[in-house]
DNA sequence: TCTGGGGTCCTAGGACCC
DNA sequence: TCTGGGGTCCTAGGACCC
């Protein structure tokens, strides 16, 4: 195999799955091929929408995110499925295992696409060839289809993977952005939504290539600091780094639904802030985490939302604990009105081994017994700011709590267990 | 008789401290 | 006698993504 040296840079892969759920379904049941088929809570249900769905469905003009009842209008033929996250979750782990067999710096962002850095692998190949490889073995071994963007960062090599679908392989240099990149509407960049595209109009700005070339301190002032980095971005700047360890750090564990039917009995609106309460602290312990704050948000018929926060004097993991905050929180800010949604989110989260070393430090800073030990922080405090002595307690949780366990990648990851 | 549920990041104002 | 400005924490809301 002919070897590949990179003169500079980096070569970054983006590898997203295509329409995974509906994919997943199909390598699980082939007789599902080649018919339109969608993913959808459950059909019976007025507020069911379409999560995903093959691209024969999408040539119906089925769309993700539609209403259930006008997908079907559209395309009567519609075959519905409910989700099975256990299923997708496996494919996934099977999918990465995959991509982790090129190189280690294997980033996940969701449960179907992922970043890669290929900078080292030249040994394997030229980038090319890499991707088309991955691309293949997907394909054969999971019977998964992907595309693929090979460009020299991240914010490029997400642009290439779109470029192509499905199945697609697209390279995307420096030097190929004023054609492939610059043409496109600012709506298609990674980061720019609805109301983003909204206010650049009123600026001008409808390409990427006008956002390219667009003034520093006018961005700013329309989009704060976003704005620039935006425009950063459009001319293929993008310094962030591919971090396989990114997945684990959790910022907020939440569960949310909305209800069957909007309801302002009290009763039962308690019933289900309990019932939220006992999947989140479920999955927070599954993660051996415990929150320092939490979030309820309550959505009214008018679907109107609104989100109260409070930062706990205590650590939350227990069912209980969970509730007796959440509760607290509605029956403060609840005003009567119908609620459509109700949701708890749990954030601050530490690792459970952390905590309890932050409280076994502070029963004996009660008790004076720890002076020796606070003395020391606090010299190294001095010496290196807080920053340096928190981070150092993080890390040395994350070595200690670190666990992999193998998978045998091929079409049966679907149907073990 | 439309529009789910899981997240992340950013902004902005007020409290509080120095 | 009338007045500062920086920094951090807490809370609420908004935009975006898959």
């Amino acid at each position: 195999m002919k070897q590949y040296y990179p003169k500079s840079g980096r070569v970054i892969l983006h590898v997203d799955m295509n329409s995974f759920y509906a994919s997943v379904e199909m390598a699980y049941d082939p007789t599902l091929k080649g018919k339109p088929i969608a993913i959808a809570g459950d059909p019976e249900e007025r507020r069911g929408i379409i999560v995903t769905c093959s691209y024969e469905a999408r040539r119906l003009g089925v769309k993700t995110t539609m209403s259930v009842w006008e997908a079907q209008k559209r395309c009567p033929d519609l075959i519905l499925l409910r989700p099975n996250f256990d299923r997708y979750q496996k494919a996934s782990k099977a999918m990465f295992d995959v991509l982790r067999q090129y190189t280690k710096l294997v980033e996940p962002v969701s449960i179907d696409e992922g970043y890669m850095d290929i900078t080292e692998s030249f040994e394997l190949g030229s980038p090319l060839e890499i991707a088309n490889s991955i691309q293949k073995r997907l394909q054969d071994q999971l019977d998964l289809p992907c595309s693929i963007g090979i460009a020299p960062n991240k914010f490029l090599a997400k642009m290439a993977s779109d470029m192509k679908k499905p199945l697609g392989i697209t390279v995307l240099r420096k030097r190929d952005i004023p054609v492939k990149l610059w043409p496109l509407p600012v709506q298609e960049m990674h980061g720019v939504g609805e109301k983003t595209a909204k206010k650049l109009k009123t600026i001008n700005i409808e390409t990427i290539k006008q956002m390219a070339k667009a003034d520093d301190i006018k961005l700013k002032g329309l989009l704060g600091i976003n704005g620039p980095r935006l425009k950063k971005r459009a001319n293929g700047e993008d310094e962030r780094t591919v971090d396989p360890d990114s997945i684990n750090d959790f910022k907020s564990v939440g569960n949310s639904m909305t209800l069957p039917r909007d309801v302002s009995n009290q009763q039962e609106l308690l019933h289900h802030l309990n019932q939220l309460a006992g999947k989140v602290a479920s999955r927070l312990q599954s993660k051996d985490l415990v929150a320092q704050s939490i979030t309820i948000i309550i959505r009214f018929k008018n679907r109107e939302s609104i989100t109260r926060s409070k930062k706990q004097t205590n650590y939350l993991s227990k069912k209980e604990e969970i509730l007796a905050a959440a509760k607290e929180l509605f029956l403060q800010h609840w005003n009567g009105n119908a609620v459509r949604l109700l949701g708890i989110t749990t954030n601050d989260l530490v690792e459970k081994e952390g905590a309890i070393k932050q409280l076994d430090l502070f029963s004996y800073e009660k008790e004076a017994k720890a002076e020796p030990l606070f003395k020391a922080m606090d010299d190294l405090r001095n010496k290196f700011g807080n920053d340096i002595v928190q981070k150092g307690m993080k890390i040395r949780d994350k070595e200690t709590t670190s666990k992999e366990e193998g998978t045998s990648f091929n079409k049966d990851f679907l149907r073990d267990n």
